[in-house]
DNA sequence: CGTGCCTATGACACCGGTGTCTGGTCAAAC
DNA sequence: GTTTGACCAGACACCGGTGTCATAGGCACG
């Protein structure tokens, strides 16, 4: 017992020289057994093995780092604050690094700020980053891409479209998926649906537009400037958005909103104004976020597979790494599905 | 302009020997710019910062780590479910860091799993981490402490009460934040309100409990057991813990739920009874969500500051290396606030 | 002008791994 | 019985930094 109290306090100091002595070898046939060295004695590896799961030797990751000459370190940026996606991301970049010995490095940073890119090249280049995983709207940043390429760092971007060749990127097909939504209400027999876009600028906001325009194109109904509003992906521009549609007359019996959180501006209006949802008004968000499920009625939504996602993401990165290339063929365009919940009915009759 | 894409494009490979040669000195000298050691004449300083600032040279951080023997990486491990919650440490955690050489590596572990200290050994030893902060409820683990502790291995906890002594502790006062929402439901009128409380087992959920407990003792009302109900944190534990306080004759007039998403289920489950908020019912939750203010009407909450004990934690942590006494000497006690908005009134007469 | 001391710098070993190359052992082949 | 080759293990240099100690040069001092 005391033994082994004090193996494990010495675990912090062991190396791979202790290991060589205590197994009668020299310190390179040691690192022969940790990397797996297929040219190796049957019972010279069992001896080592055995004395490495006695000891509780660990190899050091620094030293082993500067030996190699890479590390062991993904880092992943976003600028986006919509917590549950950037967590499901991590959780699917964590999947795909689980039994690696990669671990994951964040790096929020702030939109507004102006020296964001000497931020990231500094986070890049101070740790030597084996890669990194890039969420947006930062994705959507091609003067980024061009500064981590010359750092020498591989980057995977995650988008809402393609913007790179497959190699690099990670996408969801958010036009077909918004079009899917539109067609959705179109059935229930709705004709005059409001959009509340995202900020100008942002990929994934123009790709949810052109997918709402294209379902109305395909149905046949024309869309009237003042039935698109601008919204900056907030709660709050989304409950002011739909101020002005909900002047209009006669009013939007539908409204597709770009995201979710906008989707609960909506919704919040709407109760302001006393306007019944679904009865008189019907809402469609974007992203599944919790919060479709707990304001009521609940939303329908678009949801995307963001941990799958993340998980291509991190798998495309330490694919070549790996060395599996089973693995690296992972997809590069992912598809979402539409959500029905309590917030789409068709029109009152009128 | 092809020069200097040359200069960036060696930057990875620029070593303190290439700096040496480059200014005329041993590596020695160049280190001892690098770290600032005072025995430098001023000449020869400033001869070799011109040179690192001219060639983009980057110290090797694997080097640096396996010479000194610790390295720059802090470790965060955490089982909350609650994305906000989660960033935000995240977030404050950044912030102390900011400026230093430290990165933050992440660790979401699986509270269910069974070999989740298995997981959390292999995390700290494979990369020798400088340290770990514990977010709760995972922080409340004693034994995980104990083998941190064995590994080596600094942390702090995060909490809802003092489990430890202040240099591993960063926690708020749950108990006196909730006692002072309650108060203020008493001072509305309230005489029967009712508990939604958290997980057996969990110390917010006690520390919660005792406030809600010591608020009504102060006030002289008396507690019958009826109008306590178990609830998991979750939404749909709310949504059902509210139900059977819903069956009681009389009725609760106000409910406090040991979090947001409780409260977002009393809220819900009001609503599917036709339950009028806050007319016939006053809500209070706990933590600040966002979601307290994308439903209707707006909740009423209790908000901690968790970016701040985010930095205060890793303040704690890094502030033996960096050496900066001052910073030592951060706050181990948060207080919360009650925030007020729309989800409380006086009860109906009756 | 020699001595001692202090300061600025450099030589060298070392942190804990990995790649390369050499050499020894043993079984199969002649 | 010797040669050949396969195979395995070890010696050694090296990755890119830092710590230790030695030393050259400058200065004040006797």
């Amino acid at each position: 017992m005391a033994n082994q109290k004090q193996d494990e306090g010495a675990t912090a100091k062991l190396t791979i020289n202790d290991i060589a002595r205590l197994a009668g070898v020299s310190k390179k046939t040691v690192s022969r057994v940790i990397n797996r060295s297929p040219l190796l004695n049957r019972e010279t590896r069992d001896k080592v093995e055995a004395i490495i799961r006695e000891t509780g030797y660990v190899p050091n990751p620094q030293a082993r780092a500067l030996a190699l000459g890479r590390n062991f370190l993904i880092g992943l940026i976003y600028d986006n604050p919509n917590a549950q996606m950037v967590l499901s991301m991590q959780r699917g970049i964590l999947e795909a690094l689980h039994g690696t010995e990669f671990e994951l490095v964040i790096r929020p940073v702030d939109r507004g700020s102006n020296h964001v890119m000497d931020d990231i090249r500094g986070f890049v280049t101070r740790q030597r980053l084996f890669g990194v995983v890039v969420l947006p709207p930062m994705s959507e940043n091609d003067a980024l891409m061009r500064m981590l390429d010359e750092q020498g760092c591989r980057y995977v971007r995650m988008g809402s479209a393609m913007l790179d060749d497959p190699e690099h990127m990670v996408a969801s097909n958010d036009r077909e998926a918004v079009a899917d939504a539109v067609r959705h209400l179109i059935t229930q027999g709705h004709r005059r649906i409001g959009l509340i876009a995202g900020p100008h600028g942002f990929r994934s906001a123009r790709e949810r537009r052109e997918g709402f325009e294209m379902a109305l194109a395909e149905a046949g109904i024309s869309l009237p400037r003042s039935l698109v509003a601008d919204g900056q992906y907030t709660f709050e521009s989304g409950l002011s958005a739909s101020e002005s549609l909900f002047d209009l007359s006669p009013r939007p019996t539908a409204i597709f909103a770009s995201n979710d959180e906008m989707a609960a501006g909506v919704l919040y209006a709407a109760r302001l104004r006393g306007i019944a949802v679904p009865d008189e008004l019907s809402i469609i968000g974007f992203d599944d976020t919790p919060v479709t499920t707990r304001v009521w009625p609940p939303l329908s939504t678009v949801r995307w597979p963001i941990v799958a996602m993340g998980r291509a993401a991190a798998l495309k990165l330490i694919g070549t790494a790996i060395g599996e290339n089973a693995e690296v063929n992972e997809p590069s365009m992912f598809s979402s599905t539409l959500i029905r919940r309590g917030s789409v009915a068709p029109p009152a009759q009128t």
